[in-house]
RNA sequence: GCUGCUGUAGCUCAGUGGUAGAGCACUCCCUUGGUAAGGGAGAGGCCGCGAGUUCAAUCCUCGCCAGCAGCACCA
C-alpha cells in the first residue's frame, strides 16, 4: 500500500500502481470529469500515471490556469497530426508551449499558407472530436530510433539521441498517430476544445541553428475556452495600436526611407522629444560625477584590432577605405590599396585613448567619461525593427574607470541612477538579467571567472534580483541587461551595465597606485537609456504616443472659436512660449469640433480654446487629453499651472 | 543573412490582361461655427524596380529592391 496526501491534510491508503485516474473516479464522478492531469509531489504528471510510492497529490482541473499549459501542449501535437494527415511525408521536429500558444516546426519543401492554416484548423477541430486518449509507451532507444527512421523522420532520430542516458525514451499516442515527448498530456484530444486558433507561419533553423535546415514554423494560441481565446485577440489588436512605427508617423516624429536603410530621419516634433530627453540625462549625469567628452566617428582599424573589435566584432562594422574617390568614369572608385578606417560601433576604444592621455592617478579613480556617442553597426537587414533596431543609434554612454574595490560601490551608484530615471519616466517593468561570457570572446577564463564573479556580487550587494542569459555577455566581458517590454509582448534591452577586465589590458590603460606601481582600472560599460532610438521607440509604446507633459512635442494647442479671437490667441501663445512651452497656434478656418478632434488624435496634452467670451474675460477653456470636460481658468494662472505641470520630473524634485 | 507574406495617391485600402478608384489628408470657395470630422469644388498615380510571355501587363512568369512576421544576431 501507499499513502496518498490529498491538498486538504487528508491521507489514504492506496495499492501500489493505483492511477490518478483510479483516485479521482474514486472520489467523485463530477471531479473525476473535470479532472485533466495531476501534480504529483508538485510535479505536473499524466492521470493514468501508476503511483508506486507515498506522495502528494493535486488534481488539476481544465479550467485551472496550470491546464493551460496542457492545452498548448496537447494543441501542438493536435497540430501536428493534422498537419501529417493532411500532408503526408512532412516530418515533424519539435513542438513547445510559449507564451500565450504553442508552435510546431515542420520540414517540407512546400511552404505553408494562410489558406493552408484554416484547412489545418479544420482537420484539428476533427481531431479534438474524435477524442483519441493520450497514451504513453516507454521505447528503448533502438527501437525508438528504428522506427522514427523507417517513416522517414530524420529529425525525430536525432532527437531520440539527444536525450540523456538516464531518461526515457517515451512515446505518447493519440489513436493512430504518435510523437516522441518528454509528457504530461491530458486524458485525451477531446481536453484541447476548440478555443484556439494558427496564427502565423514563419521560418526558424533547426536546433536555432543558422547552418542547419529551415523549417516551417507554425504559431499558434490556444485557450480554456472561446472568450479567453477572444479577449487575448483584442488584446494583441490593441497592441498593434501602439506600434511605435505607426504612432510615429501619426505625430510626425520621424520616417525612414530606402536610401538611409535603418537609419532615422527625426522631424521637428521627434527631435523635440530627444532633446528633452538628452537634457534630462545630462543633468543626472552632471549631478552624478561624470565628466561628458566627445570622440572621433572614424577611426583607424589598427584600434580596432588593438581593441579585439575587428576580431570579434567585423561583421558588424561599417569599413571605409582611406582615400580620394576616383573621380574617373571609367574604373573603380577606390583602389582596394588604402588603410582601412571603421565608423566606430563603440565608443569604449576611444574612452580608453582619453583616459591614456597624461599619468593618471589612484586619486583619479573612479573616472565617469560620458559621451552622447553616435555609432555604426551593419546590422543584417532581417534584424532592423523601426526605431527599436536601427543602425545609426547615439547612446547615452559612459566608461567607468575604477579599481577593483570600487566595482561594488559604482555598480550600486548605476543601479540607483538606473531606477531613479526609469522611475522618472513611469517605466517599471523591467526584468535584469546577468548576461555571461560568450563562445566568441576575449581574454582567458580566469579572468571572465574573475569578472562574472565581481558582476553578480556587485549585484548581490545592491540587491538586485536577476536571471542568468549564460553565453549572452559581450566579447569582452559580462553585462547585466535590463529587459524592456514593447506594446506585443516582445523583450528589448534596453539599459546596459558591463564589467570588463579585457580592453584595458588591450589597450594597455594603466593608473598609479598608491605603491607607486602600475596598476590596470576595470572599465565599467554602462548605459541608461541604451540608445536613444530604442529608448524613444520603447517610451511612444509604452505611453502609445500620449507622453507625459515635459516629453510631448507639442505640450498645447490655442485653438479658436471665431476669427475675433485670434489676437487675442496669437498673444496667449506668445505668453506661453515666453515662459517655455510648447505651444502651437490654430487660427484655421475650422469648427472648434474639428479642431479638437484633430489634435486630440494627435494627442496633444492640453487644448486652450479661446472663442469671444474668453478674449472679452482673458480666460480660456482648458481641454486635457483623455478627459471629456473643460475648466475655464485665467490666463495668468492657466499659464502658471501649466508652467509648474511641464517641468521635468528631476526639476520639480529639486524646486520641491 | 534565412523562411514566408506583402508592395496601387501623403495615409488607410478597393480593383481589372485593354495605361486606375474610395475615404482621410492637401489646395480653393462658401461657412465665424462653443469642445472628437459644417458644405462644395479641385489637384494629385512610371500601380516598388528590371527583364520575359502577350497584339496588349498594374494584373501572368522570373530576377532584384524594400516593408512586415518569425528565425538567427543584438542597444
Amino acid at each position: 500500500m501507499i499513502k496518498v496526501t490529498f491538498p486538504d491534510g487528508a491521507v489514504r491508503d492506496y495499492a501500489r500502481g493505483t492511477t490518478g485516474t483510479t483516485i479521482v473516479e474514486g472520489i467523485s464522478r463530477s471531479l473525476a470529469k473535470k479532472t485533466v492531469a495531476m501534480r504529483w509531489n508538485g510535479e505536473l504528471a499524466d492521470l493514468s500515471d501508476e503511483l508506486e510510492a507515498d506522495g502528494r497529490i493535486e488534481f488539476v482541473l481544465r479550467d485551472d490556469d496550470a491546464a493551460l499549459e496542457l492545452i498548448r501542449h496537447d494543441a501542438a501535437h493536435v497540430l501536428a497530426e493534422a498537419v501529417q494527415e493532411l500532408w503526408p511525408g512532412t516530418q515533424v521536429t519539435i513542438g513547445p508551449v510559449i507564451e500565450n500558444g504553442f508552435y510546431y516546426d515542420f520540414y517540407r519543401s512546400e511552404p505553408f499558407s494562410e489558406d493552408d492554416l484554416r484547412a489545418i484548423e479544420k482537420k484539428m477541430e476533427e481531431i479534438v472530436d474524435r477524442g483519441a486518449a493520450f497514451t504513453r509507451e516507454v521505447w528503448s532507444r533502438d527501437e525508438a530510433k528504428k522506427v522514427f527512421a523507417s517513416k522517414g523522420e530524420n529529425f525525430k532520430v536525432e532527437l531520440v539521441d539527444a536525450i540523456p542516458v538516464d531518461q526515457q525514451v517515451k512515446i505518447y499516442k493519440q489513436g493512430q498517430w504518435f510523437d516522441l515527448c518528454r509528457g504530461p498530456h491530458m486524458r485525451s484530444t477531446r481536453d484541447v476544445g476548440k478555443a484556439f486558433k494558427l496564427t502565423k507561419v514563419a521560418g526558424a533553423y533547426w536546433r536555432g541553428d543558422s547552418n542547419r535546415e529551415v523549417l516551417s514554423r507554425i504559431y499558434g494560441t490556444a485557450w480554456a475556452n472561446k472568450e479567453q481565446l477572444d479577449q487575448y485577440l483584442t488584446m494583441i489588436e490593441e497592441a498593434e495600436k501602439r506600434d511605435h512605427r505607426k504612432i510615429g508617423r501619426e505625430m510626425d516624429l520621424f520616417h525612414f526611407q530606402e536610401e538611409a536603410l535603418g537609419s532615422v530621419f527625426w522631424h521637428p516634433k521627434g527631435f523635440r522629444i530627444w532633446r528633452e530627453l538628452e537634457a534630462y540625462i545630462r543633468r543626472q549625469l552632471d549631478a552624478d560625477g561624470y565628466q561628458e567628452v566627445k570622440t572621433p566617428q572614424l577611426l583607424d582599424n589598427k584600434l580596432w584590432e588593438k581593441s579585439g573589435h575587428w576580431g570579434k566584432f567585423r561583421e558588424n562594422m561599417f569599413v571605409v577605405p582611406d582615400e580620394i574617390p576616383s573621380t574617373e568614369d571609367d574604373g573603380p572608385i577606390v583602389s582596394g590599396e588604402a588603410n582601412l578606417l571603421a565608423l566606430k560601433p563603440m565608443n569604449c576604444p576611444a574612452h580608453v585613448q582619453i583616459f591614456k592621455q597624461g599619468i593618471k592617478s589612484y586619486r583619479d579613480l573612479p573616472l565617469r567619461m560620458a559621451e552622447f556617442g553616435c555609432c555604426h553597426r551593419n546590422e543584417a537587414h532581417g534584424a532592423l525593427h523601426g526605431l527599436l533596431r536601427v543602425r545609426q543609434m547615439t547612446q547615452d554612454d559612459a566608461h567607468i574607470f575604477c579599481r577593483d574595490d570600487q566595482v561594488t560601490d559604482e555598480t550600486r551608484r548605476f543601479l540607483d541612477l538606473f531606477a531613479r530615471v526609469y522611475g522618472d519616466m513611469g517605466m517599471t517593468k523591467i526584468s535584469y538579467k546577468l548576461a555571461t561570457r560568450p563562445e566568441q570572446r576575449a581574454g582567458d577564463d580566469a579572468t571572465w571567472d574573475r569578472a562574472e564573479k565581481a558582476l553578480a556580487d556587485a549585484l548581490t550587494a545592491a540587491g538586485v534580483a536577476f536571471d542568468i542569459a549564460a553565453g549572452d555577455g559581450a566579447f569582452y566581458g559580462p553585462k547585466l541587461e535590463f529587459h524592456l517590454t514593447d506594446a506585443i509582448g516582445r523583450t528589448w534591452q534596453a539599459g546596459t551595465f558591463q564589467l570588463d577586465y579585457v580592453l584595458p589590458e588591450r589597450l594597455d590603460a594603466t593608473y598609479v597606485g598608491e605603491d607607486g606601481a602600475r596598476h590596470r582600472p576595470v572599465m565599467l560599460h554602462r548605459a541608461v537609456f541604451g540608445t536613444f532610438e530604442r529608448f524613444m521607440g520603447l517610451l511612444i509604446e509604452h505611453y502609445a504616443g500620449r507622453l507625459p507633459l515635459w516629453l510631448a512635442p507639442v505640450q498645447v494647442v490655442v485653438a479658436t472659436i471665431v476669427s475675433d479671437a485670434d489676437d487675442y490667441a496669437r498673444d496667449v501663445v506668445a505668453r506661453l512660449q515666453a515662459n517655455g512651452i510648447r505651444a502651437e497656434l490654430d487660427t484655421r478656418n475650422e469648427s472648434i469640433n474639428y479642431k479638437v478632434r484633430e489634435h486630440s488624435v494627435g494627442r496633444v496634452p492640453f487644448i486652450f480654446v479661446a472663442g469671444r467670451r474668453e478674449a472679452e474675460e482673458k480666460t480660456l477653456s482648458i481641454r486635457q487629453l483623455g478627459s471629456q470636460g473643460q475648466t475655464i481658468k485665467a490666463l495668468d494662472e492657466a499659464i502658471a499651472a501649466l508652467v509648474a505641470d511641464a517641468t521635468p520630473p528631476d526639476l520639480q524634485r529639486k524646486a520641491g
